[in-house]
DNA sequence: ATGTCTTTGTGAACGCGTGCACAAAGATGG
DNA sequence: CCATCTTTGTGCACGCGTTCACAAAGACAT
């Protein structure tokens, strides 16, 4: 029986072994002293736990430059995610395939989400038919929503979204790039703030995005 | 002159208007007691600390599906980000244009980042190609990365990597969506541990990444 | 069986970020 | 020039997540 021990797990995970083994404690996954974890045991209670056992249907409204390229990744269904539909506004897109999927019209988004019982949207429109389109979503039965529409989306509580903004990401590279490049010049002690001192990175860590404040005008 | 006090700010972001003023203080921002920061004066200060008063070039390897998307995208620019060259390895590909800049062959890479001082790469190549690309990135000059492949890269120590991988914001949606699920059988007390409970969002928090184990295979 | 050796599971200590609360600063009006 | 009122800047305490350290559990050899 293939094993592995916290110590070996977190050297390669580059965390510290107790926390690795705490975390493992509240998914109540049962390692053996002396030995280690059941590696395809372990494999499976944290999918399981993460829901990955699951296949989850989602829909991609907006099927522009990013929609078509999110359509055509791969990477989705080996998580076990499939694409339930592709929905656009555009009339001139309905029933033309992409990625094998043909597009249908924003006049079926409701009908597809109740018929399908999918819950996770992916919302690719222009910003401003962004929270239309989240409303009509959140209205359907969508309760969890991946935006890449540069807008905060309000949505009633019980509704989770994640906001992939690019721009921010290309925003907290500068940001650090700024920094090596000043701290030649400021090589002096203290010269910089604790709060935005960098963080050391133990190994796959790329730090949370509150190293940069979040709010902040375009 | 237009001000505007720590406690709009903090209500207008969802967050404490403490914790806003001690941040604005590591920035050695001062504001006036009595009235509060002047606005223009602010924005210049946080925008200079950003590093957002200078143009960053950036260079995108990989104009494929998602690169040409990226290009294609008009939000960089706003935030002074500034396409240096688009680069890819397809000779067919080579000189066609591409969101109005011609695609360049891998071969020039070395050549163009030394000739513009690029400091920012954005790898949207396949997953086998991207740790070969990263690497001549970060021979040519390249200080910070934005990876979306779906692998870690290996880089020396002063180089940073941002990943943005979509299928873990996907994950994460499944993950609290599961758990929403659950939560009304489960609905009796300490059903849910402290570790995985979830975070309650003041305003604009989307909790960090760090509410799900950062390594899982695939 | 008994002893030894490895590795887990977890109580307790530590460190850090967040929020409270207030003194100091400064504007504004009399 | 003094009083009052608003808002900043920050010391301090609290809470939570991380890490340390160790007793208990179990494998494995004798
Ligand atoms: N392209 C990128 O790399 C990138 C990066 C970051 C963010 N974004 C954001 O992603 C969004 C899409 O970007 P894009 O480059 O694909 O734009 P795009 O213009 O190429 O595509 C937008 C698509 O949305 C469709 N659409 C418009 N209104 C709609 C509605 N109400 N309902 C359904 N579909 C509708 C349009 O018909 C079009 O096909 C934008 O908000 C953009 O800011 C894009
Ligand atoms: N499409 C998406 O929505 C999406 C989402 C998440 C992640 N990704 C990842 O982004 C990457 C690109 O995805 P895609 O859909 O655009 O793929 P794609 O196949 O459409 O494009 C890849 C491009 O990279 C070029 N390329 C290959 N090797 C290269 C090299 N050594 N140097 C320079 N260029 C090279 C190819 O010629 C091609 O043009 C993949 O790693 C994918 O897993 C894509």
């Amino acid at each position: 029986m293939p094993t592995v021990s916290s110590e070996e797990l977190a050297a390669a995970a580059g965390v510290n072994s107790a926390k690795l083994r705490k975390d493992f404690s509240y998914l109540g996954s049962y390692g053996t002293r002396g030995v280690g974890y059941d590696v395809e045991y372990l494999v499976y209670q944290i999918s399981r736990e993460l829901g990955l056992t699951q296949d989850w249907p989602v829909v991609i409204v907006g099927i522009g430059n990013l929609g078509a390229a999110l359509a055509n990744y791969g990477g989705f269904a080996s998580r076990g995610f499939r694409v339930a539909a592709l929905i656009d506004a555009d009339p001139q897109m309905a029933g033309k395939p992409v990625a094998g999927i043909p597009v249908q019209h924003t006049d079926e988004l409701e009908k597809i989400i109740q018929d399908d019982g999918v819950s996770i949207g992916v919302i690719a429109t222009p910003a401003g038919a962004a929270q239309q389109v989240c409303d009509r979503l959140v209205a359907a039965g969508v309760t969890s929503i991946l935006n890449f529409a540069p807008t905060v989306l309000n949505v009633p509580e019980g509704v989770d979204v994640r906001k992939v903004d690019l721009s921010i990401e290309l925003q907290i590279l500068a940001f650090h790039e700024q920094r090596k490049a000043g701290e030649e010049a400021a090589a002096d002690a203290g010269a910089v703030p604790p709060a935005v001192a960098r963080k050391q990175q133990p190994s796959a860590d790329q730090g949370p995005d509150g190293d940069v404040p979040a709010v902040m005008p375009a």
